[in-house]
RNA sequence: CGGGGUGUAGCGCAGUCUGGUAGCGCGCUUCGUUCGGGACGAAGAGGCCGGAGGUUCAAGUCCUCUCACCCCGACCA
């Protein structure tokens, strides 16, 4: 690497220093901190990327029979008191609108926290018949949330999600929704961001403030704390009772319905870019990439032809926008090895060099962002001719790539413990995921929590049984609990 | 909300202890030379020193109060 080029490298932080995240948030123009506390502004690239996995995940959506709608973002305090653990769990995180049009509000409307009260209000006027069933609405929505702490993308204290709320005859059918909509989260997460994540259910402790049951894919950042990566809830009659959603069955019996609702936000795009980026900035999965292929042209000196340069970025712009995204960077003052440094720090999939000897030869050099040597990566010339069927190959295998390689970093960061002080001894260490027995007693799980700072991430779905002893009381456990810091 | 830190040009910082005309690097503008991994020269533009109050002949600097952001904890998608 060229002294130039370590200075590029030196202006952002190490991968795994401090300030890595923040500073290629910033550089890599993904978003900006706003006036407004803990809220940021989703710059134009950042929002791309954003409408690249809405895109994918609404499309799923309506695979499986959803239809969108939009419910209002305030929430009649007197609704949000319905359902009695709903309001406890969010409170302490709600935003209040006290006044309005010059005048103190008779009742205060909360800003949705998540949108289950008001909605269930609105199901409850929808629902007459068992032919009314099931109701298999999404919304993307922004909520607010007031969080202590926060961190661009990661937790801020308005963000952006969708939020499915289905309502259903009978527990058996609102229950497969659960477990349907957990595998769609799934499946989206793992093969277009190339997260690999882990199914399972919350505990008690950790469950969704209502739910009576919370199911989760989780992800291991490369950190090792956890990321909570989308969740879908069982939300039994809870909501149904609070909010009277019921219905006239079929033998004539009035019935409350059972409802499920789930969600998935922004917090993955943070998930994206901490498992995949490097000491060259983000690396983005080529599936969700705003930008899959960057043709950088080569100008030449003084006397080159930069009129056959053009023409030919012209032309392979036109052949390759047919089957990928592409951009040319036509500024002509920047050098060559800034603009590398600038579209690897964005994350590009793919750069083409095109200069005056690739048009005299008909190829173009392309370099993968994924190869693991940044400074000075493999270039492997390309005749125009099978450009485009190498490029979809690559960005195939790029993608694929990403998730081995952080399927590998997930593996290893995973440890199996049978003792509280030698699971204490990880967390104090290099983290990660441990596999460890738990009785299910909430009193352990917590005192887990205050020793080392790990939460059950779930009980995951595939865990195989085995009998086992609760590493805090020793008393009899049947299969092994996720457990890791969380973000 | 506790504990620590930082606010000075677009970005990164020095100057604050010991008060006395606002600085540096990068970036930006213009011109010229360069151009296959962050080029070079010349000339420029850009600041209510986070905000409010106070002390003083004089405040970026001292005092009081505030606000914001960052890091570490407790709370959370």
């Amino acid at each position: 690497m060229t002294a130039r080029g370590k200075d590029f490298v030196e202006e952002l932080p190490g991968r795994h220093e401090e300030g890595w995240y923040a500073a290629l948030i910033a550089k890599a123009e993904l978003a900006d901190y706003s006036p407004v506390r803990g809220c940021m502004v989703i710059r134009p690239y950042g929002f791309a990327l954003w409408e690249n996995m809405q895109a994918l995940l609404d499309k799923r959506f309506k695979a499986t029979g959803h239809r969108n709608a939009y419910f209002p973002i305030f929430v009649p305090e007197s609704l949000l008191l319905r359902e009695a653990e709903h309001v406890e769990g969010f409170s302490p995180q709600v935003a209040w609108v006290t006044e309005a049009g010059g005048e103190k509000l008779d009742e205060r409307l909360a800003i949705r926290p998540t949108s289950e009260a008001i909605i269930g209000t609105m199901y409850s006027k929808w629902v007459q018949s068992w032919r009314d069933l099931p109701i298999l609405i999404n919304q993307w929505a922004n909520v607010v949330r007031w969080e202590k702490r926060t961190m661009p993308f990661l937790r801020t204290t308005e963000f952006l999600w969708q939020e499915g709320h289905t309502a259903h005859r009978a527990a058996d059918e609102a229950q497969e929704e659960t477990m349907r909509m957990l595998e769609v989260y799934r499946d989206f997460v793992e093969t277009e961001l190339a997260l690999p994540v882990i199914k399972g259910r919350k505990s008690e402790a950790e469950k969704f403030p209502g739910a009576d049951a919370t199911y989760t894919i989780e992800a291991l950042m490369p950190g090792g704390r956890a990321l909570q990566s989308g969740t879908s809830h069982f939300l039994g009659q809870n909501f149904a009772r609070a909010f009277d959603i019921s219905f006239q069955d079929l033998d004539g019996e009035r019935r409350l319905a059972w409802t499920t609702s789930w969600g998935l936000s922004t917090r993955v795009i943070g998930a994206t870019i901490l498992e995949h980026g490097d000491d060259g900035g983000l690396v983005l999965p080529p599936r969700v990439a705003p930008v899959q292929v960057a043709i950088l042209p080569i100008w030449g000196g003084k006397g080159a032809d930069r009129g056959a340069v053009r023409d030919a970025a012209e032309r392979l712009q036109r052949e390759l926008s047919n089957t990928t995204r592409v951009e040319v960077d036509w500024s002509e003052e920047k050098q060559i090895g800034w603009k590398h440094n600038e579209w690897t720090l964005r994350g590009v999939p793919i750069r083409l060099e095109l200069g005056p000897r690739d048009i005299a030869s008909e190829q173009a050099i392309l370099v993968r962002r994924d190869d693991p040597n940044i400074g000075r990566p493999e270039k492997r010339a390309v005749p125009w001719t099978s450009l485009a069927g190498t490029i979809g190959r690559t960005l195939e295998d790029a993608q694929s790539g990403l998730f081995k390689r952080a399927l590998a970093a997930r593996e290893a960061q995973t440890r199996i413990s049978n003792t509280l002080d030698e699971f204490t001894q990880i967390m104090d260490g290099p983290r990660g995921f441990i596999r460890a027995h738990w009785c299910g007693a909430a009193v352990c799980e917590a005192r887990i929590k205050e020793k080392t700072g790990a939460t059950i991430r779930c009980l995951p779905l595939d865990e195989p049984a085995e009998e086992g002893t609760c590493i805090v009381d020793g008393r009899s456990s049947y299969a092994r609990a996720l457990f890791a810091r969380a973000y």
